[in-house]
DNA sequence: TACGGGATCCACT
DNA sequence: GTGGATCCCGTAT
């Protein structure tokens, strides 16, 4: 079942957390392509240092952070790749959920060309394990681009959906990737799923 | 397995 | 003009 928008119009650690073990969708001309998340971190905009909407900064880019939740965030990073984040809490707030790895589960094909140019069976061991646990692989992966930005996760394009009921232990500790953030880079916003493969580091 | 550097470009200053 | 919510490959261990 689809979630709505009423499960992104909420703290958004909470949702980060709660996110771990759904699917995410990317439906490409009805050619579907699923993964579940196996990894998030919370940016949580005023007030801290890591987001890009840090202290209410309003640019055209984090604009979309400022919108309804349950969008998409989607933005280029270091030149060549994208990530993609779902706004959450109400409009006006600017914080969302970066969505850092995934375990695919179907499309698994197109997902490997999407990476590699080639199909999943033809596939080395390391490019296997590398082909969606990252957020710019897994952007990759999944054909995520700068056209998403904004997209509505509620439709029908790209969208989370409730997973399999099943346990797992939520590990949760610091940020990737964010160094310059100073006290913002020891919050524990960073959330995955303890024991996947698909996480992007330990 | 771990580290270092290069790739690449748009948003922001 | 600067630098980043990253990835990949080479080299070394």
């Amino acid at each position: 079942m689809k979630l709505d928008r009423s499960f992104y119009n909420r703290n958004t650690l909470i949702v980060a957390k709660e996110l771990l073990g759904k699917i995410l969708v990317h439906n490409i001309d009805g050619k579907l392509l699923k993964g579940k998340i196996v990894e998030t971190e919370g940016y949580l905009g005023l007030r801290d240092k890591a987001a890009h909407s840090y202290g209410g900064k309003k640019t055209n880019r984090v604009e979309t952070m400022y919108g309804d939740p349950g969008r998409a965030y989607v933005y280029l990073i270091y030149g060549m790749y994208y990530c993609l984040n779902i706004v959450t809490e109400e409009e006006g707030s600017p914080e969302a959920v970066l969505i850092r790895g995934v375990e695919p589960l179907e499309g698994i094909d197109e997902m490997s060309i999407n990476r590699f140019g080639k199909s999943y069976h033809q596939l080395t061991k390391y490019q296997n394990r590398n082909l969606t646990n990252g957020p710019g692989k897994l952007s990759m992966a999944f054909n995520i681009d700068k056209t998403l930005d904004k997209e509505n996760l509620c439709r029908n394009r790209l969208y989370v959906e409730s997973g399999l009921e099943e346990d797992f232990n939520i590990i949760e500790t610091t940020r990737i990737g964010i160094d310059y953030a100073e006290e913002a880079k020891d919050f524990p916003y960073r959330f995955y799923i303890e024991g996947n493969p698909y996480v992007s580091k330990l």
